[in-house]
RNA sequence: GGCGCGGUACCCAAGUGGUAAGGGAGAGGUCUGCAAAACCUUUAUGCGCCGGUUCGAUCCCGGCCCGCGCCUCCA
């Protein structure tokens, strides 16, 4: 199975393969680590996590770098504002990003890049390029790209800038530029202002500068897929591209991966509009990490994701159909055998999947084929032509799913716990359901108690505790299923 | 203004030149001590509107309307 993936750069789906045959080398634009993150980078992140998971699961190991940019303007002016180093201030938001990407059951890339842990290979790319002649140095110590010095510039964006760039309006605070269009490669320190010194001056790096300078040092001057959200297709990826391949002459990435927007009922989302949610703020409403999850990747990344609040009650209840599924046929006694109905379904329900996913990650469609599967099998269950060796057919595409969707596997628990602790350091116990107090005031020992005395009770034929325990744990979201195979109970 | 994307049932959403996946929700039913789950039936002669190409278009072409994104920091 090989994945074709759709490039930005040359506008069509190519396929993705590692160059050297090995594994598969890729860049991922991380985040900036000023505030917390929010549901649109988690859509991005989680959309390059379901790209990773399906090349493992084809047999392509990954090798894939992330950026965190821990200095940039925002940062500086927040930390100076708040008093800390640089250092301080970003630590909380590392630290939180890393606590999201476990909540929504992100994998860690191989290799995570700190911007401020790699200055000197930005300054010494930056001298590569004024060897070159395609950096120079204003007057007050900042260095910028000479765009004209890659006049391939726009390829990735399709933008044709070659009538714009002189004569344009030019900012007044880039008067030292050569062209309105150069980009700053390396920032002058200005007083008060963290900086470092290095071979190019006193400054800070630019904002491109780092991916480039990282890509390079993790996987090579030439490596085969970089990924991000959309917006920083230009001028971000775009500035990447020109200062590195004017730098090496060689090909940067081979492939672009943009993830589209996600908007929020139907707009762009932002602190301004009121419409802007973390994953934090949604588990403690609370929505479960999984269905966050599943609602964020289950609109194919080259969609506009709307986000809504019935997308996640949606999500919620798809997830509990297949959790519901998964556990019957765990639970279930089949005899021994196999039905041919059922061992189709199976194969086919793998094929499917595979070729959905192989096809730019149709995660739509993918989903479609493991509900489809679920149904025909619970039809045969609830008819009895479902056996043994039908469940064993079964189970492996169930794994296969949840190995990209990870979804099935409740481990939503952890998620749920950590918010609340994270609300009440952070003074936000104002905002946590109280369905989600409820539901952490009871433990998973507590509840098993409870259903073990309701089943006594029944055997009992005393109906009227039986049903007093139902409703006690009704109450605190725990809901129970009776079947001829045990009871089963789940958190609602 | 330039570039790009989308408009499919109550909601979300996949998809194909040959007659509409899947999920959620609603209604009815089967099953059941209760409940839940599961299953069955049901909700688009219809895929924004108008033309065109075609034996045939939701899918191709043209026009129009509506919504959105990017072009500046941004996942």
């Amino acid at each position: 199975m090989t994945l074709r993936l759709f490039n930005t750069l040359t506008g069509q789906l190519d396929a993705l393969e590692p160059a050297d045959g090995k594994a598969l080398r890729m860049y991922a634009c991380g985040p900036t680590v000023y505030d917390y993150g929010h549901i649109g980078n988690f859509r991005t992140f989680l959309q390059i996590d379901i790209l990773r998971r399906f090349l493992r699961l084809t047999g392509t190991p990954v090798r894939h770098v992330m950026n965190i940019t821990d200095v940039d303007d925002k940062i500086i002016r927040n930390s100076a504002e708040a008093g800390v180093s640089i250092g301080e201030y970003t630590a909380r938001y590392v630290e939180a990003f890393f606590e999201d990407l476990e909540a929504l059951r992100i994998e860690r890339p191989e290799q995570i890049a700190r911007a401020t842990e790699h200055i000197p290979q930005m300054a010494s790319l930056v001298e590569k390029l004024a060897r070159a002649g395609a950096a120079y140095k204003a007057e007050d110590g900042s260095w910028y790209f000479r765009l004209k010095a890659f006049p391939e510039y726009g390829k990735l964006s399709k933008k044709d800038l070659s009538g714009m760039e002189d004569g344009a309006r030019v900012d007044v605070d880039e008067y030292e530029k050569d062209s309105a269009r150069d980009f700053a490669l390396w920032k002058a320190a200005k007083p008060g202002e963290t900086s470092w010194e290095t071979a190019i001056g006193q400054g800070r790096p630019g904002w491109h500068i780092e991916c480039s300078a990282m890509a390079m040092e993790y996987l090579g001057e030439s490596f085969d897929l970089h990924c991000g959200g959309e917006d920083l297709m230009f001028p971000h990826h775009e500035n990447e591209i020109a200062q590195s391949e004017t730098a090496t002459h060689k090909p940067f990435a081979r492939h672009w991966m943009h993830v589209r927007f996600l908007l929020v009922d139907g707009r762009k989302m932002s602190k301004s509009e009121g419409n802007f949610y973390t994953p934090r703020d949604l588990l403690l409403k609370g929505y479960k990490a999984s269905a966050i999850r599943l609602a964020l990747i289950s609109v194919p990344y080259r969609r506009p994701f709307n986000f809504t609040f019935d997308s996640l009650t949606d999500a919620t209840n798809a997830i509990d159909r297949l959790r519901t599924f998964q556990a019957r046929l765990k639970a279930g006694k089949f005899a021994a055998g196999e039905s041919k109905e059922m061992q189709e379904a199976a194969a086919e329900a793998r094929i499917k999947y595979d070729n959905a996913l192989g096809n730019d990650l149709n995660t739509a469609e993918a989903l479609a084929a493991i509900f489809e599967l679920a149904r025909a099998a619970n039809t045969a269950m609830d008819q009895g032509q479902f056996f043994a060796s039908d469940r064993d057919a079964i189970l492996p595409v169930l794994r296969d799913f949840d190995a990209v969707f990870d979804v099935i596997e409740d481990r939503d628990a952890e998620p749920a716990r950590r918010a609340m602790a994270w609300a009440e350091q952070a003074g936000r116990m104002g905002d946590v359901a109280p369905e989600l107090k409820a539901a952490q005031s009871l433990g998973d020992e507590a509840i098993e108690a409870l259903v073990a005395e309701r089943t006594t009770a029944k055997q009992a034929r005393n109906f009227a505790r039986a049903d007093e325990i139902r409703k006690e744990l009704a109450e605190k979201g725990v809901v129970l299923e009776d079947s001829k195979d045990g009871v089963r109970w789940k958190r609602k």
